[in-house]
DNA sequence: TGAATACTTAACCATAAAGTTAAGTATAAA
DNA sequence: TTTATACTTAACTTTATGGTTAAGTATTCA
């Protein structure tokens, strides 16, 4: 889970590094659950469980409440959409690659003038 | 960087979990580098930079191209992309939250019971 | 040819992560 | 009041990560 005084985004990555993390958010996402209920479809222990879900809280993922001697999770959403803004930086890689194809495609159509081929004329 | 052996997405944000490989990835966003190049930023050895490159290549997110003795690094966005396609589902939790804002505020109005736990909302 | 350059690999170290079992702490139920 | 439930904490093990320095491998320059 990365040293605990790294940076936000780096403990919301290392917090989704792990299938068993992301898999807990996506029953989160279906709305609150407790910590018998988030560690039940995981064949690793109690303690073990709870330690992701601490890992989730300590990247600021979900916040927990207890009522009783039942502790619930919810999902947080703003450090996710915080990574998710990170990562939109790069968005541009790939919607500026239908550019790229666009350009591709033109051009191959205008070389396709000269020589008559038409066999396969985009793939 | 996690085990070797998990799955794309796993590796994937476990590269980004870390500042200097996506220090790394955003000057390789500027264009094609050499490794040094990539390195010369960072206070630290040569053979550890290459090892987070190596980290970033093993994830997919990074390619070389060796032309003589020097090595060039561009990035792939494909499995950035596939890393923000899965954060995308839950895309929703920021968007439907002024929905959910007034939902809360209305039962919050309703039935204003104990469990006065508002300590630290957020770090 | 010999030396410098641009890396990579190997060996090692310290710390962190991810799991375990066992014990501890509240709370609820009998 | 005892016992079961729902966790958490502690202690420990194994493996991974992130760094180091030293040595190795090509490739280019002089």
């Amino acid at each position: 889970m990365v040293k605990y005084s790294e940076d936000r985004v780096s403990r919301v990555f290392a917090a989704l590094a792990d299938p068993t993390r992301r898999a807990m958010l996506a029953q989160l996402a279906l709305g609150e659950t407790t910590v018998s209920e988030l560690a039940a479809p995981y064949n690793m222990s109690l303690p073990a469980a709870s330690k992701h879900i601490a890992g989730l809280e300590s990247a600021g993922l979900v916040k927990k409440r207890k009522t009783g001697r039942v502790v619930r999770c919810r999902f947080v959403p703003s450090r996710l959409r915080e990574a998710m803004d990170w990562m939109s930086r790069y968005e541009r890689f790939w919607t500026e690659r239908l550019d790229a194809l666009d350009e591709y495609l033109e051009l191959k159509n205008a070389g396709d003038q000269n020589n008559g081929d038409r066999s396969n004329a985009d793939e």
